[in-house]
DNA sequence: GCTTCCGATATGTCTATACATAAAGGCGCG
DNA sequence: CGCGCCTTTATGTATAGACATATCGGAAGC
């Protein structure tokens, strides 16, 4: 089973139907034939195509019901999805040298300030810190981090200066769910210091808190600087696989 | 099988594993047991078992190899999802009214500018749209929206004074892969004269190009005005179902 | 002691079969 | 003529068995 035939046979019944799909040839609403049908078709039992249906359904490529049979899905009304970047992953990737700095670094109790965190757990100890990363020695982003030392106790001891934090915490604690928002801001008066730009410049800025089983881990906010940065995805209606470039 | 047990078996298998995974109780890398072991720990067959592990592998939770055996997958690097909703959807969730205004419709040849558009095709003509959507009265997104007439030929009888244009794209034309890129920029006079704010006010910009089987459908740029709009998503590490808020 | 080969192990794929379940459509009865 | 039941169809779930294949680790041979 090779040669060119070097594939599954489930693996090429889910192309060959999710080709058809997304090429359009099958429209939505378009019923297709059924798993009994798809089976002797391609020579195969039915419980081999019964696996291929199952991922397009996952994917949301199809809607199936029993007796009425298989049909096309219709494309979900916001299927758009955006995939954000490491930092130094993302220098890299446009052929440039990453480079690090540590600005700040500052521990201190939790204030009313830190709404992140949780506020009936008391007595609470923050890490802050603020980096900047670098392209080919230009300012590329500034890091605004807040750490809480109850989830990440070890990071204490840990001197950020050379690493940076997030790949530490990346490596080092679970975080179990996440969430980013990103918004258009003007240049704050440090920021736009540390950056070399203009203070009220639109800058892009993503902020993400990481929680571990409920607790919060830390806070930080990226700070790109207007107009020089994007974030950019490509896709496809509901694919198995990402979308490639 | 119902009353409180009202779930498949290979369902219950995957809610546990992916529980103990996500939870931190299996921290990445540590070894699980056999499909064999899980059958017998659950009675029933490998089959099923090895269901269930395929999908925690289509989803990245674990990582599997022949002999080595199972083990659970270290975080993927940028596992940072984001979701963009639609517009009415957007607002009417945070309970205002939508609005919708064309503020101008005109035909036109394409010219050197359409970078979106395929160059290779010659004399394509492109339909362009300037839409306001409000929520309570308020302007809260800019849209400039161009759709080449040769992906939709239709669009050209269409009147879009009632209905956004982003809406009876979905319902209309297929479409096959998309773009989104994510800037911030200032305001420029159209935008703010739109949405009534001061010229140069930082905006989050997104830009959504889509393409039907390679050919450029439409580009889209919403521009949002300043700090007042956030794009925010909640994910988990590499759930195989979306975040619960 | 080092390399090579081989068997044990765990996953990967596929089949044939079985029974459950939901629903469309036809049939019969009132 | 209309209502409800029942058959048929198609999917949903699960099993047991078979064979393929990659690879770890130890045994055999140099």
């Amino acid at each position: 089973m090779n040669a060119e035939g070097d594939e599954t046979l489930h693996g090429r019944i889910l192309r060959e139907l999710e080709g058809r799909i997304l090429s359009g040839e099958w429209q939505p609403g378009h019923r297709l034939p059924s798993e009994t049908e798809i089976a002797a078709a391609y020579g195969c039992s039915r419980m081999t195509v019964n696996k291929v249906m199952t991922q397009l359904t996952r994917a949301g490529l199809i809607v199936r019901q029993r007796r009425a049979g298989t049909s096309v899905a219709q494309p979900g009304p916001q299927p758009a999805i955006l995939e954000i970047q490491d930092i130094q992953r993302e220098v890299e990737a446009s052929k440039s040298v990453y480079g690090y700095r540590l600005l700040n670094r500052a521990m201190r109790e939790a204030n009313a300030g830190d709404t992140w965190l949780d506020p009936s757990e008391e007595r609470l100890e923050v890490l802050e810190l603020i980096c900047l990363h670098s392209a080919d020695g230009q300012p590329f982003c500034l890091e605004e981090r807040q750490i809480s030392l109850a989830a990440a106790a070890d990071v204490s001891a840990v001197d950020f200066s050379v690493r940076p934090p997030g790949q530490w915490l990346l490596d080092t604690v679970r975080w179990s769910a996440a969430e980013h928002t990103i918004r258009a801001v003007a240049a704050s008066a440090q920021a736009s210091r540390a950056l070399g730009i203009a203070k009220g410049t639109p800058c892009l800025s993503v902020e993400r808190k990481t929680w571990n089983v409920g607790r919060p881990v830390t806070k930080v906010v990226l700070t790109y600087p207007g107009q020089t940065h994007a974030l950019t995805a490509r896709f496809t209606p509901a694919s198995t696989k990402p979308a490639e470039s």
